[in-house]
RNA sequence: GCGCCCGUAGCUCAGCUGGAUAGAGUACUUGGCUACGAACCAAGGGGUCAGGAGUUCGAAUCUCUUCGGGCGUACCA
């Protein structure tokens, strides 16, 4: 309908305007409804060209237009804002619409099945999984919903920095714990981490116990001196952690990617010294460094440190080069904000290597800290000194459901306030119960009508006139669009505070008009209705990755 | 010091590539279950969109600046 609008509207600024090539129509759904259905601010655009009043040029756009029975009247109102109000027939076509569509309703094919890759939660193996790495999961896994939404071809991937100094911090840790020595001990490693999983991790090693984690099988050794078999061991049981702490927020990564990979097929190296040759690399203080300064960093940045490792960022530049030689010229990554310096850096690197990879390759989703509040006090995160809420107590304590939509609905670049006892003590309040509740009681209702569904495509529709009803398939219109523009902004949360304005329609209509009536024309439109409302809720609900249960 | 993000109702937050009278939830006040689920609905009060300047027909939105908060600016990741 807004492409025929457009359509409409470009013909009729042909008969003012000499260059239409140049006019991109942009037509808008107004917030009122005494505004029309579509509106475009065509006129006041061509005020200035023109030189003349936007209502005047309003007016000549109207007299202008090709007629079409679709459109009931158009009108100028404002400032010059041209208005277009729908036949009412026009309106139930939406109806129909969604009820052929059904679960690919709001789909489209913008991504043209090419290959796009997410990169997200990424957390390092040296602890569960805190709240933070929840909202990562929760927008990453909803961004690569929406991209499958949007006709790309997804792959979700989580990457482990499971080398380098944290690794050996950890290590240290485990090591001190396994030697009897408390985290106040003087002796305990200087940086090593407090939180009790460590000494879970010592008894384990100690009792030679056998872990799994993705691939890989580890059985402890139970050698206090050999550091390398701690390692492992430590690693594995923490991936195996973080894969329980996935599976109970239900999300699923297609790969997981090693750092150590990285380092022990020579690609770290052979990174390096693609770089040396580059010439953008200089030695100066006994240390390797990169010029990122030519690729708008503001100072150079250290490859290779004095005592022979590399810093992270190097195997970072590895990796995405494999990214790309992957195939992926669409890749997202979504981390934490603390980590957004490793974002010119590794831009840099893959410039400087000079092998085609475009300038702002690759995208960025960048969420802000969560800080969780518990007795009105925040609760400080921290790994090393161990007061810790960990993504599986959150879940625990508010539910899958309700924890990913609290982490999704959100502008990823706000700070978050994850407040647990009013999440835990509001818990019917919730907004995600609100949705749900919308579509468990259109279930509810359809069941207790108890005709065939499939007979709703060919019913009769004119009998959707009320005002209620009219909002509510304006609002169901309007999902398409919300779909496309939450993936091409990478905003997910548009989703969710989409899904709230439906519930909240349906709620309204609910409590207004009686579905369920005796005249069989009025009650099989009605049923057609929100059995449509039924199919965007649930693929709402499906894009955010929360149920929506047929009762509750 | 420099860079990035944020500042909207008492609180938590929306506001799409500039549009019409700035919106929800929550809290507070009041009304609605002998109708298909009251985990719901309806109505009311509550605002200098942090402050200032600029761009233009028009700014919460774009530019500059001041203030405030967070993060980064590590040879940690």
């Amino acid at each position: 309908m807004k492409d025929i609008i457009s359509d409409l509207l470009l013909q009729a600024a042909k008969t003012l305007v000499a260059d239409t090539a140049s006019i991109n129509i942009i037509l808008e759904r107004p917030k009122s409804a005494d505004h029309g259905d579509f509106s475009c601010n065509l006129a006041m655009i061509l005020a200035k060209p023109l030189r003349q009043n936007p209502r005047t040029i309003a007016e000549q756009l109207i007299q202008a237009l090709p007629k079409n029975t679709q459109i009931e009247k158009v009108e100028v109102a404002g400032a010059g804002f041209i208005n277009f109000y729908l036949a009412a027939n026009t309106k139930h076509d939406i109806v129909k619409d969604i009820l052929q569509a059904g679960e690919h309703y709001g789909h489209n094919q913008t991504g043209k099945g090419e290959k796009v890759q997410v990169e997200f939660v990424s957390a390092n193996p040296t602890g569960p999984l805190h709240v933070g790495h929840g909202r990562g999961a929760a927008v990453g896994d909803c961004l690569s919903r929406l991209l499958a939404a949007n006709g790309w071809d997804v792959t979700r991937e989580f990457y482990y920095n499971d080398a380098g100094a944290q690794i050996d911090n950890l290590t240290k840790s485990v090591l001190a714990r396994a030697q009897g020595i408390a985290t106040d001990d003087a002796s305990f490693p200087e940086n090593g981490y407090h939180g009790e999983y460590i000494a879970d991790i010592a008894k384990a090693y100690l009792a030679k116990e056998t872990v799994v984690a993705d691939d890989i099988k580890v059985t402890a050794s139970g050698d206090l001196a050999d550091l390398e078999s701690i390692r492992h061991f430590s690693v594995a049981y923490l991936r195996h952690e973080q894969d329980l702490d996935l599976r109970a927020f239900q999300i699923q990564f297609d790969v997981f990617s090693l750092e150590s990979a990285l380092y022990a097929s020579g690609k770290v190296e052979e990174t390096v010294q693609a770089l040396i040759k580059s010439g953008h690399t200089y030695e100066e203080e006994g240390a390797l460094w990169l010029r990122t300064t030519d690729f708008e960093d503001d100072k150079d940045r250290v490859m290779r440190k004095q005592e022979g490792g590399y810093t992270y960022f190097v195997p970072d530049v590895t990796y995405h080069l494999e990214k790309w030689n992957r195939g992926f010229t669409k890749v997202i990554n979504e981390q934490g904000a603390d980590h957004h310096s490793t974002i010119t850096r590794v831009r840099a690197g893959l410039q400087a290597l000079n092998v085609g990879i475009p300038k702002g390759w690759p995208d960025y989703v960048l969420h802000q800290m969560v800080t969780v509040m518990r007795g009105g006090e925040e609760v400080k995160l921290s790994k090393r000194a161990g007061s810790y809420v960990t993504l599986r107590d959150l879940i625990e304590e508010v539910g899958c459901d309700a924890t990913r939509y609290f982490l999704a609905a959100r502008r990823a670049d706000s700070q978050l306030a994850f407040d647990i006892d009013l999440a835990r003590a509001q818990t019917n309040d919730n907004p995600v119960y609100y949705i749900q509740y919308a579509h468990a009681r259109i279930c509810s209702v359809l069941a207790q009508w108890g005709g065939d569904a499939s007979s709703l495509t060919s019913a009769d529709l004119s009998a959707l006139t009320s005002p209620r009803e009219t909002s509510l398939m304006q609002k169901l219109s309007e999902f398409p669009d919300i779909v496309q523009n939450a993936a091409s902004d990478l905003a997910p949360h548009m989703i969710a505070n989409y899904l709230k304005e439906c519930a909240s329609e349906l709620h309204s209509y609910y409590n207004d008009t009686k579905f369920l009536v005796d005249d069989a024309s009025t009650k099989l439109a009605r049923m057609a209705l929100i059995t449509a409302t039924r199919h965007v809720l649930k693929n709402g609900l499906a894009l955010l990755g929360v149920s929506a249960p047929n009762q509750m």
